[in-house]
DNA sequence: ATAAAATAGTTGTTAGTGCAACTGATATTA
DNA sequence: TAATATCAGTTGCACTAACAACTATTTTAT
């Protein structure tokens, strides 16, 4: 039995999104793993709390921009944030569909202490590396992602 | 009523979980959409044609090792494959425990189909820029899963 | 040689994700 | 102002993936 290889095999291992998602995963991972554990959060709980670090009174909405996560993840996402009590949410009186997200008291703290270790495994892992190259890998990141938008854009 | 803002959040938009997440996402959605609009593959069914295009008799286990995919949706992906006859399965006679995976002439035609989208996409993607940068960029990756592999093993 | 451990692979369960359909609110247009 | 379109957010559904438990086979150790 004849094996069927292909005579010039796009190989695995150089592709480069394969090897984008074996690091995007592995990154992604590691650190999901700490607040996963510790808080039993997900990713996109995490990402919400970060961004209202960051954005103190945004809608649902504009958090679906800001982190990219589909609407309907952020919506269920939101949904297990307010049981806990980590955010609160209020209706925008200028426009009642909208309603204005904010960390509660509980989600500060929460972020307080998981943020620090996500930006210890970042620094971690970026550390010893070649801080030109550094510099080069982040700019190929805006680059790449700049070009994707692009294609994902088009109808 | 005061916004609970941290005085120093992590920005997400500079975070390199968060990025490489980003880019990783746009980069095997838009080839994903490719070959699943035309041959309704998934991404692992797609991953396991590769690897079998270039190492052309290995076993499931072997395509896990080979492909960072965990065993269950290995076993899936194949079982889907197989009743597609886009690849082979046989007993392998020293240990059978293991069989031995093959394209099928149909699973190297659909290989042939895709593969060049792929390489096209991926070639797109990197036009225009420098080489030397990308040079760096994958040295980088190399050097970022490297160390996620250091931290992954740890037990 | 026999018991225990390890390995290859399958399957059940559970949770996460993305899309589309839907509700209610606002904006637009005639 | 009435009809229509758009928008924010929720929910249902189908699909995917991760983890653990399980079967069958092989390896290791006693």
């Amino acid at each position: 039995m004849p094996h069927l290889q292909h005579p010039k095999p796009l190989r695995l291992e150089t592709f480069l999104p394969y090897r984008l998602s074996l690091l995007s995963n592995a990154v992604s991972g590691a650190i999901a793993r700490g607040y996963g554990d510790k808080f039993a959060i997900s990713m996109p709980e995490w990402r919400i709390l970060m961004i209202l670090a960051e954005y103190p009174a945004i809608s649902a909405d504009e958090v679906c921009r800001r982190t990219k996560i589909e609407k309907s993840v952020v919506s269920r996402a939101v949904a297990r944030l307010l049981k806990r009590h980590f955010i609160h949410r209020n209706l925008d009186g200028n426009d009642r569909r909208r309603s204005i997200l904010r960390l509660s008291p509980t989600g500060l703290s929460v972020y307080d202490e998981v943020m620090p270790l996500a930006r210890d495994y970042e620094k971690k892992l970026l550390a010893g590396l070649d801080a030109e190259e550094l510099q080069t890998f982040n700019g190929m990141i805006d680059k790449l992602l700049q070009k994707t938008d692009n294609a994902t854009g088009e109808s």
